[in-house]
DNA sequence: ATAGACCTTAAAGTCGACTTTAAGGCAAGA
DNA sequence: TCTTGCCTTAAAGTCGACTTTAAGGTCTAT
């Protein structure tokens, strides 16, 4: 049971040139048929949402690129994508942390105009360092 | 005491290219003197600020442009600077709950090839909808 | 007065991640 | 057979957010 590239990308979620645009950089490498028309198998599905989520993550194609190397290179390869994902657990902690600051001045904020048409000499007080 | 364009620069820590690219686009205009060299002032710190931080939570340069206009424009416009920001707040929520979700992810992998080498069968169960 | 460090502008270039275009191939249904 | 709808490729185009370049002006110190 394999799927065209309009099906797979249906079941994935993003558009077929996308899903070339991939391939071309190596990151999901679909078999062939005898015309050279792509067969996605149901096995793809995982992998190709992994490497999606990885992205949403933050995680740049050249990175996602190495990683689908190493994959491919067997398990002697499980320290450099763990230290991949070590780096990116990393970075996605510090943005999580940027964000909540973000949501903290944006709450001050909304506060401060809620409150201003009662009281409209108030200035907002920028935090300084 | 007025600051160059560099020495404004060092002090809120981007390049000054970049704020003569946010004046081009109206977020930040400084006085100029006599010889049309730009002249920041103290006041301008914090507001510099504040874009950047909102840039920071991913608002774009074209949104910034609005709040920017609107702020001009006075008291009148705090409904539509509480809009942006209040959805842009919603946004915020949102990219922290999708980078909650990728810690997860990448938690049960680290955990699964820290596993591995202790159990070479092991297969990455990605959870499927 | 000349070198060096700053500043000015407009315009072109860069980067990553796609997306679109152009030109064509193949297969199934009316 | 011919239209429809999917598929193929390589190459060019787009987008946002800068960054770099080119050509020149001005101030300060030696």
């Amino acid at each position: 049971m394999a799927y065209s590239i309009g099906e797979f990308a249906a079941i994935v979620g993003v558009p077929a040139s996308t899903l070339r645009y991939y391939e071309k950089e190596g990151l999901i490498t679909p078999r062939r048929d005898a015309n050279q028309v792509r067969e996605y198998e149901e096995g793809d599905i995982g992998w190709t949402r992994f490497i999606l989520h990885l992205k949403g993550s933050g995680m740049s194609v050249e990175e996602l690129k190495s990683y689908t190397e190493w994959r491919a290179e067997g398990d002697k390869t499980i320290p450099q994508r763990l230290d991949l994902l070590e780096k990116r657990r990393q970075l996605v902690r510090e943005e999580m942390q940027k964000l909540q600051q973000s949501l903290d001045l944006l709450d001050r904020k909304i506060e401060f105009y809620r409150e201003k048409p009662n009281n409209p000499k108030l200035v907002f007080a920028y935090p300084h360092p």
